[in-house]
DNA sequence: AAAGCTATGGTTAGTGA
DNA sequence: ATCACTAACCATAGCTT
């Protein structure tokens, strides 16, 4: 069965429906800004974005700074002061990206432990119901407590069984037969399963700045 | 024959070949554009973006309009008319510091999280050899194969004598014994541990940094 | 609102013209 | 530079939690 028929064309007028409205729209803009910092990454670009929620609320994204690009682009004016600026501005940006390029390192590290650590709880949780029966009575739920007492009358059944079936044959003349039994009880949890590990990058780049004004929402 | 790879994942750091980053800078100032109009029509959200490429060269998109934009953002701030450069360097100087304060602490989780998963890791490997006669036949190594069949080897002996017993005795006219056997074969590993459920609390992912929406963060 | 999931649609790196 | 093409990668619409 199908849980979603997964990202659908939509058309490009604006949405009539308003609570996907809003969520299309902090979506969409997370993906600009994302798309926006990625730029400046790869290319050295630097970018100021402004938008207005449709309900007038202020979002920006700004490298180096919002306000530093809008007044060089407001007079035209490229390199904002003397070179010793310049050398301290670049200084400061490799700082910035350094910390940045740090933080990216770490999160990804983090990530993957992150996912390191649910597998092996996966294997645990997989591996205890395995054995449950292997614990401390004292330790045992009811019903399995119930459980094993039916399965212990039912091995002593079998084995009675055996004993009559050895008795008989033995009786009869005939050697004991043959035991060879598989070690270990039926499991149908048993899987022997190979357990994937994930080792996508789910961390992606990380933007330089963002702002808004106003308390958090749309409107 | 392939004609192309088809697209390649990139690094997210600045783009090395120059005639690269000059392409890519466009393709992806071009994506950004489409991305803010769509977001304008589709939520009629307003937006602004000013790109300064490597070169220093101005690219500018606007709706409804740059200009009008920019003017409702700066004066919707108190635009720092006297201490500009300052007030730019303390919020500089907050966003470094935020950024420290988040690495420390990622890197505290970091930490965090590896122990975790090597106490998981124990926990694992304390479970498995507890089972390693569980697994298929074909999995196992000659030496567990051997001490496979050593064991199998003992529990033959172990029934015989124990045939041989309820022979006697029945020979003898007494009853069968009563069975009532530990349900698992013999285990000296065995710990009948307890295994501690962890339900401390996943990380909750973290995505890029978005820095802080809200009051502060316009760099 | 906010986060996660998945199937799809959209974007783009690499290539050649 | 820009356009076209392709294969892969990535973003996100529609759901669920």
């Amino acid at each position: 069965m199908r849980k979603s028929r997964g990202r659908q064309k939509v058309e490009m007028v604006k949405m009539p429906n308003e609570s996907n409205l809003q969520v299309t729209f902090s979506k969409r803009r997370s993906g600009l800004f994302k798309k926006a910092s990625e730029l400046c990454t790869l290319c050295g670009a630097e970018i100021a974005i402004i938008v207005f929620s449709p309900g007038k609320k202020v979002f920006s994204f700004g490298h180096p700074c919002v306000e530093a690009l809008i007044e060089r682009f407001v007079t035209r004016n490229p390199p904002p002061s003397s070179g010793t600026l310049q050398l301290i501005e670049a200084h400061r940006n490799a700082n910035v990206r350094e910390l940045n390029a740090q933080l990216t390192q770490v999160l990804n590290h983090l990530e993957m432990e992150r996912k390191r650590g649910e597998e092996l709880n996966k294997l645990r949780k997989a591996n205890q119901p395995q054995c449950w029966w292997e614990l401390p009575i004292e330790e045992m739920e009811l019903y399995q407590l119930e459980q094993l007492k039916l399965s212990l009358d039912e091995l002593k059944k079998n084995v009675m069984q055996q004993a009559d079936r050895i008795l008989i044959q033995t009786s009869n003349g005939n050697p004991p037969p043959q035991f060879f039994p598989t070690p270990t009880p039926a499991n149908p949890n048993q899987q022997g399963g190979v357990y994937v590990v994930d080792q996508k990058n789910m961390i992606s780049h990380l933007p330089y700045n963002y702002g808004s004004y106003g308390s958090r929402g749309f409107f």
